[in-house]
DNA sequence: TGTACATCAGTGAACGCGCGTTCACTGATGTAC
DNA sequence: TGTACATCAGTGAACGCGCGTTCACTGATGTAC
């Protein structure tokens, strides 16, 4: 029985893998349980042993993005250098890289506007790990010593969501990353992590 | 003629009106040429008199939104007291009432994300309004005499789409409203528009 | 150890529904004389 | 001014396709004796 109910949890997993993958890329909509695309190699029959419904999937998916976001998360901010691991944190989610990478990136940014039409469940789960990764973050910054720190990880997440979304809508690549560099560069400041001049205010 | 043109022409803007407060509601994927909804009056038959296809009127509504949004923007930045303005886009930007209204409102904050997964002419039309969009701040913002406009107009434009698509995505409307605050209040200080107190870097 | 049976992950055909698109038609508006 | 014809915005039935879901079946894995 046990190799079976491993293999079996192998295959659920495989499946998630690729709806957490294809949703980011292509929407909660975009994605479809009929179409048997060649990595997830399972007939659409097969697909209702492992899910109740569609409905069920795209929850599921939609934790299984978080895990992968938050691990990223918690793998910067271990340390106890929270100047550190902020820079390194922000220099990843603001990167060329990250805006090219949206399957496997941060869910916010790639289904943030989207995120309260999410079926009920899905939503929900969206909204835990909406919470998870800002509590994180929050975290870092209080250890900062700032001291206002709900108010800093307000703008720093809003500021980072918004621009990765943004320069994942410009299909001028120069025009995106100059859009990431500046707010890379201008966060960084504003949260006295580095010490270049700012005169924005 | 003149008469039956110019109903044409009405219909046509019905529809555009509609599809247009629909695709910010529902996302560009929940409306529907077929479905005859109340308001638009219309079968499905008859709409190929006015669009070429679904993608046709997506664009078109694409752009439709944008009309909306930078006639909002131009109403409050044609007096040629940039800070005031600003202030008051700022403030409307991330109000309650923006957070409601997502079909009426600013098509950057509800179809953010799914903007580079627009048919192709719709995204083209997207990019259209938002670099109109960025430019209206941007010369605001270079208006109040700041040093680098381009920075600042970056992270501004990235705070407001972000906090307002986060804000959305919370159904704790408390939570959402203290984060459009938090934001708001930050935002308006650090371009120099208030007089408070801001430790945060 | 080998044989007979049970389980169950995955298969693939079938069904129904929604939706985009087409098309022959209607009836009101506009034009010619 | 009235009659006959033309135009054309909008109608609604029909078609095809994709997709979510169901279900009877297969064949490999595991269990009992």
């Amino acid at each position: 029985m046990s190799r079976k109910s491993a293999h079996k949890q192998r295959t659920r997993r495989r499946i998630l893998d690729e709806a957490a993958k294809a949703m980011r890329e292509h929407g909660h909509e975009g994605i479809s349980v009929a179409k048997p695309d060649e990595t997830r190699r399972l007939t659409h029959g097969g697909f209702y042993a492992h899910f109740k419904d569609r409905d069920d999937l795209v929850a599921e998916a939609i934790s299984r993005m978080f895990e992968d976001s938050n691990a990223m998360v918690a793998r910067h901010l271990r340390p106890n250098q929270p100047r550190e691991a902020l820079v390194a944190l922000i220099d990843d989610y603001l990167s060329d890289d990250h805006r090219r990478r949206a399957a496997t990136g941060c869910p916010i940014a790639a289904l943030g506007s989207e995120a309260a039409r999410l079926p009920t469940a899905a939503r929900r789960r969206f909204e835990e790990g909406l919470g998870t990764f800002r509590k994180s973050l929050r975290n870092a910054i209080a250890e900062t010593g700032v001291e206002n720190p709900d108010s800093v990880a307000s703008f720093a997440l809003s500021e980072m969501v918004g621009a990765l979304a943004l320069a994942r809508a410009m299909s001028n690549e120069t025009e995106a990353n100059e859009l990431l560099n500046h707010v890379r560069e201008q966060l960084k400041c504003r949260l006295g992590l580095v010490r270049k001049e700012l005169k924005s205010g």
